[in-house]
DNA sequence: CACTTGGGTGAGAACGTTCTCAATCCGGGG
DNA sequence: CCCCGGATTGAGAACGTTCTCACCCAAGTG
C-alpha cells in the first residue's frame, strides 16, 4: 500500500515547501496559488516539493488576505424538516458549483439562538447569509449584519422593512387556490392547520378572521389570508374554530385534528400548511378511525416524498423547494461577487398536484 | 427605531477599538477575549468602545493563532436523505452545545466529490471530521487526513483497516432479526431490497448468496449477510433473484419491486434496507394494484416520520439515528479536545417496531 | 530601607498566506 | 556594445488576532 506512513501532527506551511523547492515563499505561493507568473522550472520544483511534503494550503491565512472566506452561512429553524433539508441541498449545490462552502446553524425557531447564530456567522466572516428567520422581530439584528457588509437573502419568510433579497412563493395565492379547489368540490366546512404560534392564534380569534390582514406579511399569515379570501369570495363565513395554530410539530397537528373532530360540526376537509402537519392529521385520523378521503378530505402544502406513495396519494400544493434554495444561493453569490443590483424579491411558481385525497361532495 | 444607521463596509479591528479605548491592542484583546488579567477600568473602557463601534472578533485571525477553528466537517452522501439530515441534527446539536460549528458537504455517493471534499475540509483546517464514506475505496484519502492530524469518525459505514472511530448499529444482527420475524409469520419467499450497486449485485449473483461474506464489512453487505443467516437457519434456500441491488433512489426500488412481481414465483414479503426504498415499494404496489399487507408484507429499516401515519402503519427496524449523530459528535469532540483513548467502535441498539404492515400467513 | 510578589500593561513576535514593489534576468533591436 | 521591455524573482508588508516577554508599580516582608 502506498505511504500512509508516519504520524504528522501539523501540516507543512508554504515556507517549508519553498525551502524544499529552493525558491522564495512568494514564488512558491505563485506556483501553488496559480497567480502571478512563474517559470516552468520553478513551478515544477514547487509542485513536486508540495506533493512530497503533503502540503495543503491554509485557507484561513488566505481568507485573512483576500477578505473572502468562500463560505456561506445558512440559518434555518430545523435541518430535519424536509423543506429545509431540500432547500439546503439547493443552496449547497449552487455554492459548491461556484467554489463556496456552507456553514449550517439550526435556530429551532428560537430568537435567542438565531441572534447568537448571526453573531457567530458574522465573526466567522462568512461572505453571505441565507436565513429563514423565525420572526420579523429579528429585523434589527439582521439589518446589523447587512450594515456590516454581509449580504443576506431571506428564504421562505419575509421580514418587512429589511434591506435584503427574498426568495419564496406567492403564499396568499397558493393557499387561495388550494382552498378554492376544495370549495369547488363542494366543501363548505374547511379546516386550516397553520402551524403558527400564539401570536397568530390571537390575531385569528376575531370574528371572520379579520385580524389576519395585520400579519399577511408572514408566510403563515399570507396563507391564512389566502384561505380567508377564497372562503369569502365563495360566500362562506370563516369560522375561527376551524383554524388552528398550535405549533409546527407532528403531534401538535394530531392534537389539533382530534379537537376539530370533537366539534359539534366537524370539518369535511382539511388544509395543512406543511407536510409535517399533514402527517399529524393522518396520524389523528388513524387514531380516530376516520378514513381519507371517505370521511374527510386532506390537502397539504409541500410534495413530500411519501405524498405519492401512501394510500390514498395526497393532493398537494407543491413548492419548488430545491429551486427556492438554489435561487437563494444564486442571488446571494451574485451579490457576493460584486453585483450591485437593487434588492429583489423572487416569487417562484407553485403547482397544485391533484391526487386522491380530496373527494367531491357533489 | 434604534440605530440601524450608516453603511459600514468593513468591520473595525481590535486595533481601532484599542485606540478608541485608549489602551494597547494587547489589553483590548485581553478584555474582549477574557484571558490574561485586565483592570476593571480598562475592561469597561474597551467593552464600551467595542459596543460603540460594533466590534466583532475575527475568528479567522484567532484560529490562525490558536490552531483551532472550532469547526467540524461533515461529509455525507446526501443531506436530503432523512437518515443523514437527522444524524446531522444530532452532530450539530452536540457541536453547538460545546461551541463548535458545522461545515457541510454532500458527496452524492461520488468518490471524486468525496475526495475533493476531504481536501477542501483539510484546507479549511476543520478540527475534526464526521464522514459517511461512499466506499471503502477511499481508505487512503481518509488515512491521509488522519495522518495530517485531523481526527475522523465514521458514521453508519465502516472502512476496514482505517484508523478511525466508528458509530453505527449491528447491521447483521438487525437484518437477521427482521428476517426472522417475517419467517416466524410463515413467510418463506422474502425479497430483499438493498439499495446497493453493481459491485454488490455481482457478489450476490452466486448460488445461495455465498459471495456476500466478502463484503460483510460494509453496511449493506452486513445486512444482506444477516438476511442470509436467518434464511439458512430456518432451512430456507436464499434465492438470488429475490435480492435486488439497483440503486438508492425511490424509483430504483419501485422498478425492482415491479420486477419481483413479474417473477413466476413472487415474494410474499419484502425487507427494504432504508425508508426511501420502502417508499419505492409502496409506490410500485400502488401501481401494480397490490395491497399491503393483504397481498404482500413489508418491513423496512428506519422509522421515517411517515411510517406510523400511513395505512397500514409500517413495521420497521428503528435505528437511533439522532443518537448515532450525537455520539459521533461526542467521540469526535472528545478527541479534538485532547482525549488520547484508543480507536473505539460504538454499536448502538436498534429496536424493532411492530406495526401492521407484516401479516401472518399461518 | 531594600527585596520580593504579583497584577496590570504594552511592544513586538507569531500564525500562513497574498500583495506590493523593486531588482534581476533575458533576448532582440539599434 | 548598449538599451529596452517583459518575464521572473525575492524581500518585506499586510491581514487581525493571541502569545511571550519585559517592565512598571503598589503592597507586603524582612
Amino acid at each position: 500500500m502506498s505511504g500512509s506512513g508516519g504520524v504528522r501532527r501539523s501540516m507543512p506551511s508554504i515556507e517549508v515547501v519553498a525551502r524544499e523547492a529552493g525558491v522564495s515563499t512568494a514564488t512558491a505561493g505563485r506556483a501553488l496559488g496559480g497567480y502571478g507568473s512563474v517559470s516552468a522550472k520553478s513551478r515544477e520544483a514547487v509542485l513536486a516539493a508540495a506533493e512530497r511534503l503533503g502540503y495543503r494550503a491554509n485557507s484561513l491565512a488566505r481568507s485573512m488576505i483576500t477578505g473572502l472566506t468562500h463560505t456561506l452561512g445558512v440559518l434555518v429553524p430545523d435541518i430535519e424538516n424536509p423543506f429545509f433539508s431540500r432547500a439546503l441541498r439547493g443552496i449547497a449545490d449552487v455554492a459548491h458549483e461556484r467554489g463556496w462552502e456552507v456553514l449550517l446553524i439550526n435556530t429551532d425557531e428560537d430568537l435567542t439562538l438565531e441572534r447568537k447564530g448571526l453573531g457567530v456567522l458574522a465573526e466567522r466572516r462568512v461572505d453571505g447569509l441565507v436565513v429563514a428567520p423565525t420572526d420579523a422581530a429579528d429585523r434589527d439584528a439582521l439589518q446589523a449584519v447587512i450594515d456590516a457588509g454581509i449580504p443576506v437573502v431571506l428564504l421562505d419568510r419575509r421580514v418587512p422593512g429589511l434591506d435584503a433579497d427574498t426568495v419564496g412563493i406567492d403564499n396568499r395565492a397558493a393557499a387561495r387556490d388550494a382552498t378554492e379547489r376544495l370549495l369547488k368540490l363542494g366543501h363548505r366546512s374547511i379546516a386550516l392547520l397553520t402551524g403558527g404560534d400564539e401570536h397568530l392564534a390571537a390575531k385569528l380569534a376575531r370574528p371572520g378572521l379579520r385580524g389576519v390582514e395585520r400579519i399577511a406579511g408572514t408566510t403563515v399569515g399570507a396563507r391564512t389570508a389566502g384561505y380567508r379570501d377564497a372562503l369569502l369570495e365563495a360566500g362562506v363565513d370563516p369560522r375561527p374554530e376551524l383554524v388552528s395554530a398550535e405549533g409546527f410539530r407532528r403531534e401538535d397537528a394530531a392534537e389539533a385534528t382530534a379537537r376539530l373532530f370533537a366539534l359539534p360540526d366537524p370539518p369535511t376537509a382539511i388544509l395543512a400548511l406543511d407536510s409535517l402537519l399533514a402527517l399529524g392529521v393522518l396520524l389523528a385520523l388513524r387514531r380516530l378511525g376516520l378514513r381519507c378521503p371517505a370521511d374527510v378530505s386532506l390537502v397539504s402544502f409541500d410534495d413530500a416524498d411519501w405524498a405519492e406513495a401512501i394510500s390514498p396519494p395526497l393532493s398537494v400544493v407543491a413548492q419548488p423547494i430545491y429551486e427556492l434554495g438554489a435561487e437563494a444561493g444564486r442571488l446571494l453569490l451574485d451579490r457576493v461577487q460584486g453585483s450591485e443590483r437593487r434588492v429583489t424579491h423572487r416569487r417562484l411558481p407553485t403547482r397544485f398536484i391533484e391526487r386522491e385525497s380530496a373527494r367531491s361532495l357533489l
